[in-house]
Parts: C-alpha cells; sequence; structure tokens
RNA sequence: GCUGGUGUAGCUCAAUGGUAGAGCAGCCGCCUUGUAAGCGGCUGGUUAUGGGUUCGAUUCCCUUCACCAGCUCCA
C-alpha cells in the first residue's frame, strides 16, 4: 500500500505505507539525515523510527527548531537518569523536563549529593553516548506501568501513572538497562548528545508543592555542537558580570547588611539614579494630569481589618504599638490615598481623578526569596490609584497600557511579558465585580492587539491584574509594572461621587504601577545598561582630569561651570598618571572623561573622551555644556 | 520557609589541627605626568556568631545569623 506525505513546503511525494520518517529523511538529504531528531506527524510528534502508515503531513525536526531542541534536551536529562541510576542505583526518578538551554532531573537520593558528584554524573553521561545506545519506545497498559515501577521502588513514577487518564496507553522509553515513564518522542540515540554540561544543584519540591519532598535537582545544558555549549556557558559568565548586586558594589550604588536583609541601602550614586527615576516619572506625570499625595507608613490595625489586609495580606506585614494600641507598617498605599479620598466630597467632573505616590511600602518576604534590589523587604511603589466612572475603565486602562509601553521604550526595554492574574483563592468581592474587571483588562489588551498569558488565580486579593514583566541578565523574569481593577475597595470604604444626577454613586479604581518597585526596577535598569548608565541617569555624568598639579585651576573652574549647569562632576586631584586617572574613571563607567592638560589651559577647552568609545578632541565649555544637556534631554541610550 | 552550598582585611582571593598571607583599595612619600594600572613604604583581620571536641580550632562537630543557587511565594 502506498502512502502520500506531504511536506512543510507543501510538495508531496508517495511512499510505502510503514516508512519511517528516518527513511524520509535520508531519501532527502544526508545532512538532513544526520540532523533530524524526531518528526511531527501532522501535529503529532513521532521518534525517528516509527512507522508511518497513512497519509500524512510530515515534518522532520532538527536541533534548528523549538520542538526539536526540546526533544533533544528531554532526551539529555534521560541519559543524565540513566547516568545516575548507575552511580546511585537507591535513587528515584520524578520528573525531567527539558527547559530553556537545557533541562533539569528532579531526584530523590538516598543520600544527599554535592556538586562535587556532578563531574562523575558527567563522566558517566560521557560512558553512555559512547555506549550509542537507542532510544526504544515501548507502550503497556496502566497496571502493567505501575507493576515496572513498584517493582524499580520509585513511589513518583507510580504516583504519576495513577494520575493518567484511565484506558490510555503508557509508554515508556528505554535505552540499554534504563527505563523511563515518558511520553516521548526521543531522539534516536545517545550517541547524539554531543555537548553537555550539568550546570547545578539545588532542591525542589515534588509537584512544586512545599508540603511534599524535597527532591534534588541537577541542572544540565546540552547542544549538538561543542561550540554553541561554550558560547552558551560564556554567555552566563558574561552575564552574571552585570549583575546588579555585583555592579551595585563596585559602582557604590547601594548596599545591604546583615542588620536590615532584605532592607536596601543607598549610598549617594545610588540615590541620584532613584531620585533621577522619580523625577522623570514626576514630570511625565505632570504632563498628564496626575496629582500626588504622600500617606504616612504607619497606621491603625483597624484601617487593615476594614481594607481587607488583615484577613488576605497579614503574613506579609509588619505590626508595632503605639501607646499600647496595635497598628501594622503599609503594606501597600491604597487604604491611606483612600482616607484621603474621603476626606471631600466628590464629583463625577473631576474624574478620571488620578492620584500618585511614591510611597515607600514594607512586606514580610520569607528569607529564602530575598534577592538583591529584586526581592526586597522594603521597597517604594510608583503607585497610583485612578478614580473612574464605569463607562471610563477601559479607556483608562488602555491609556495605562500605553503610558506603561512609552515609558519602558525610554530605557528601551523591548522583551516584555504581559501577564493578566485572575481571582486568587484568597479575596474579597463578588464573582461578578472580578468577571467584570477581569474582562475591562482582557477586553482592553485585545482591543490593543497585544499579547499576554493568562496566569488564573494570581491576581491581587481585591481584584484582577495585567502585570508587566521584564528580563534580568539571566533570563529570569521579574513583575515590574501593574494595572489592577477594583471594585472591591471602594466599596469597602464606602467612596461616593455625586453624579450628574445629584445623588451618590459608587467609584472605579484602578491601581497602578509603572516601574513598579522603583528598587527593583533600578536593578533592572543596572544590569540592562551593564552599568553603563544613559548621560540622563549617570551618577556621575562627567570626570575632570588635570594631568599635573599646574591644570588644577582650570580644571577646577571648568567643574564649577560645570556643576553650576546642573551637570554632575567629579575632579581627580589625585597625584597620579593620566592614565590611571582614565582608568579609574573607565572602571567607574562615568559617560565623559574630561582630559586638561597644557594645551587645554592654554585654549581654554577640555580635551573629551567618552566611556567605552575614547578620544572625542578637544572642545570648549560651553559646547560641551550644550551637548552634554542634549544628550541628557534626550534621554538617548548610549550604545 | 525548604534543600544544598558559602562566610578569612574595605574589595577579590590564598593558607594551615600549632593563634593568618597576597593583589587591589586606603594612608605617607617620591615621580610632574597626554587618553585603561609609574615607584617605594606603611596601616589594616578576636578568620560571621555562640558553643563543643582538643594540650591547642581559623581548620573538625553543633547552634544562630547573613549571603549564594534553586524550589515555594510575590513588586
Amino acid at each position: 500500500m502506498e502512502i502520500k506525505i506531504t511536506f512543510p513546503d507543501g510538495e508531496g511525494k508517495t511512499y510505502k505505507a510503514g516508512i519511517t520518517p528516518r527513511e524520509i529523511a535520508e531519501g532527502i538529504g544526508p545532512r538532513l539525515a544526520r540532523e533530524a531528531l524526531a518528526a511531527q506527524i501532522d501535529g503529532r510528534f513521532i521518534d525517528l523510527d516509527t512507522p508511518i502508515t497513512e497519509d500524512a503531513t510530515i515534518q522532520l525536526l532538527t536541533f534548528d527548531s523549538l520542538k526539536g531542541r526540546d526533544i533533544f534536551r528531554h532526551s539529555s536529562s534521560h541519559i543524565m537518569a540513566q547516568a545516575v541510576l548507575r552511580l546511585f542505583p537507591g535513587a528515584q526518578l520524578a520528573i525531567g523536563p527539558a527547559i530553556e538551554d537545557g533541562f533539569y532531573y528532579d531526584i530523590d537520593f538516598p543520600k544527599p549529593i554535592s556538586p562535587e558528584d556532578l563531574p562523575r554524573i558527567e563522566e558517566e553521561m560521557e560512558k553512555i553516548v559512547k555506549e550509542n545506545l537507542n532510544f526504544k519506545r515501548e507502550e503497556l497498559s496502566r497496571e502493567e506501568a505501575i507493576q515496572l515501577f513498584e517493582k524499580q521502588g520509585n513511589k513518583y513514577k507510580v504516583e504519576l501513572v495513577r494520575e493518567l487518564p484511565e484506558g490510555d496507553k503508557i509508554s515508556i522509553y528505554k535505552q540499554g538497562e534504563f527505563f523511563d515513564l515518558c511520553r516521548g518522542p526521543h531522539i534516536p540515540s545517545t550517541k547524539y548528545l554531543k555537548a553537555f554540561k550539568l550546570t547545578g544543584l539545588a532542591g525542589a519540591y515534588w509537584r512544586g508543592d512545599e508540603r511534599r519532598e524535597m527532591l534534588t535537582r541537577i541542572y544540565g545544558a546540552s547542544f549538538t555542537d561543542a561550540k554553541e555549549l561554550k558560547k552558551h556557558l560564556t554567555l552566563i559568565e558574561e552575564a552574571k558580570k552585570r549583575d546588579h548586586r555585583k555592579l551595585g558594589k563596585e559602582l557604590d550604588l547601594f548596599s545591604f547588611h546583615q542588620e536590615g536583609p532584605g532592607f536596601p541601602f543607598f549610598h549617594p550614586k545610588g540615590t541620584i539614579l532613584f531620585q533621577e527615576l522619580i523625577e522623570f516619572c514626576r514630570k511625565e506625570l505632570a504632563k498628564r494630569g496626575y496629582m500626588e499625595i504622600k500617606t504616612p507608613i504607619i497606621l491603625n490595625e483597624e484601617l487593615w481589618h476594614r481594607s481587607g489586609h488583615w484577613d488576605h495580606y497579614r503574613e506579609n506585614m509588619y505590626f508595632t504599638k503605639i501607646d499600647e494600641r496595635d497598628y501594622a507598617v503599609k503594606p501597600m498605599n491604597c487604604p491611606g490615598g483612600l482616607l484621603i479620598y474621603k476626606s471631600r466630597i466628590h464629583s463625577y467632573r473631576e474624574f478620571p481623578l488620578k492620584v500618585a505616590e511614591f510611597g515607600l511600602v514594607h512586606r514580610h518576604e520569607k528569607s529564602g526569596v530575598l534577592h538583591g534590589l529584586f526581592r526586597v523587604r522594603n521597597f517604594t511603589q510608583d503607585d497610583a490609584h485612578v478614580f473612574c466612572l464605569p463607562e471610563q475603565l477601559e479607556e483608562e486602562i488602555q491609556k495605562l497600557v500605553e503610558l506603561i509601553l512609552d515609558f519602558y521604550k525610554v530605557f528601551g526595554f523591548e522583551d516584555i511579558l504581559i501577564e493578566i492574574s485572575t481571582r486568587p483563592e484568597s479575596s474579597i468581592g463578588s464573582d461578578e465585580m472580578w468577571e467584570k474587571a477581569t474582562s475591562a483588562l482582557k477586553h482592553t489588551l485585545e482591543k490593543m492587539k497585544i499579547d499576554f498569558k493568562l496566569n488564573p488565580g494570581a491576581g491581587a486579593f481585591y481584584g484582577p491584574k495585567i502585570d508587566f514583566h521584564i528580563r534580568d541578565c539571566l533570563k529570569r523574569t521579574w513583575q515590574c509594572a501593574t494595572i489592577q481593577v477594583d471594585f472591591s475597595m471602594p466599596e469597602r470604604f464606602d467612596l461616593n461621587y455625586i453624579g450628574r444626577d445629584g445623588l451618590e454613586h459608587r467609584p472605579v479604581m484602578i491601581h497602578r504601577a509603572i516601574f513598579g518597585s522603583l528598587e527593583r526596577f533600578l536593578g533592572i535598569l543596572i544590569e540592562h545598561y551593564a552599568g553603563n548608565f544613559p548621560l540622563w541617569l549617570a551618577p556621575v555624568q562627567a570626570a575632570i582630569l588635570p594631568i599635573g598639579e599646574n591644570h588644577a585651576q582650570w580644571a577646577n573652574e571648568i567643574k564649577a561651570t560645570l556643576d553650576e549647569a546642573g551637570l554632575r562632576t567629579e575632579i581627580d586631584l589625585a597625584q597620579e598618571k593620566i592614565n590611571r586617572k582614565i582608568r579609574n574613571a573607565e572602571i567607574m563607567k562615568i559617560p565623559y572623561m574630561l582630559i586638561i592638560g597644557d594645551r587645554e589651559v592654554e585654549t581654554r577647552t577640555a580635551s573629551i573622551r567618552r566611556h567605552g568609545s575614547g578620544d572625542m578632541g578637544n572642545k570648549s565649555i560651553p559646547e560641551i555644556i550644550s551637548f552634554m544637556k542634549k544628550e541628557i534631554e534626550e534621554k538617548k541610550i548610549s550604545s
């Protein structure tokens, strides 16, 4: 019998039924035959040696495709698991998926292993690769599978099999003496694994549940080509150099101390960055009709009962006593802002009423989650609350989305992940309110043709939200901006406005932050720019470097003039060679260096050097001020 | 919070069951300097913390704290 196989380009060809993807690849060319890892048949993924029995469209998957990589890395994790079982016979395998750039396997070891064991596992993997073992698929019934894994003494696999749908065929993959529960497909043989490295060891809960067993997770990276692996590892090394915790120390921006874990200390230079961000934000908000308020950090506990925080957020709050009464340190700014709203009567004519606050909030985070400026216990939100009429809601959401994207463009962020988070278990308000709020968010993004991911159950306790996530240097993503629609707080606080009809009505409230947390955003910026801040943000914008003592006077004059012009400068009067001074300024990533020697004193100029690019020749002081100011004005992003 | 790891001078890192050393930084001198490290000297540490083992602990063991990786949780 013959079957028709259609290729991705639309071309078709007839083959004998039972032909395998491998044979098809061989027919096309030696290179494809060599590189093909698995195949996609009518949307289903199969092994290279699975016979095809009916008409189908085929796509041969190589490492160049996303799915091909996934399969390759998933197979890598099987090979690692095999190595682990050879070396640690009592180990129980849990799950081992592919991830970006690599794979991991969660394993329950009889005795804990240490990073020193990784090279041994790698060696064993090398052996398995050399053994050139074929991945073989076998199908069995649920009962057989359960028996098999019970016999092996693997409670995790037994649990997984039990949860697979009744009646489904269960597949396992074997290579050599090793077998594992797996949907597949896999690469044909272990020899395909040309380049890999085990990159890390960490704990991970079984099924991601902190109440369950803690397993050992081994991370690895794998590629078809040693050069690619090397490139990947180098990239990670490079990325680590821009870690904001490292740069924060090197550039003298901020520090952390045992005396206050998770509470950042901003040094003078870090404070400049912080203030510049606020300044930028204030100017932009002023253009858009925002007002700014300031509310207290500590407020009576009763307020937090009223807001719902006591019931839904207490775990994250700090409490204190004043004059025998109970108070709480604010974890959010909204309740305080609502007291201001309620301090007078409001008219619909004021709407949308936009009230911003750079509010310092404190949240009790579990000790293990603290992470530089990305995850702290006190941070400053660029918060705002927009009070509006229900019919204004979507328009206001849209304006906020635009505002956020505009802001991010200024900093050069392109790769932003957007999520909508829906009602969590612990929450307040009626289903109807949640439904209305969530659909307003969804509808707005859809209208704007913005892609988003759904994150069910991850909303704030008072309302659903759109979150904007930005990646750090190691590709971990961090939530920054947020837009949250809230029908509940206005009700709880009995907020009113007088409508056109002269009667009291309930406003809708949007909570939003653009940076999210100034601390986190600053951390992201440090990594994004690798410490080479655009001129407008740079803590020191120009270093003035006199060559010798004779040049100090002109250098000081220049400094005074630049300072007067509002530029941030430093002067290096040390008894040092000019090369040393330049090196120091380069290391501190100061955008401009003004070198002052005999020539400059004589011509009343400075020799300009741009950080990272070099000598720009001589310029007069007014010229320097004017081009620097222009660069600041434009918020130019340094290349 | 959990699992594992780490903690030595301001920073980066050595060393040892017999009470610690380098480079950089800092300070003091010399050099008088032209686009990424001039030279010499000096200072600096109850080896995170508390306890235990030992004749002796910075080293071995335990506690606490902090940090790192990941998990869980979240801006």
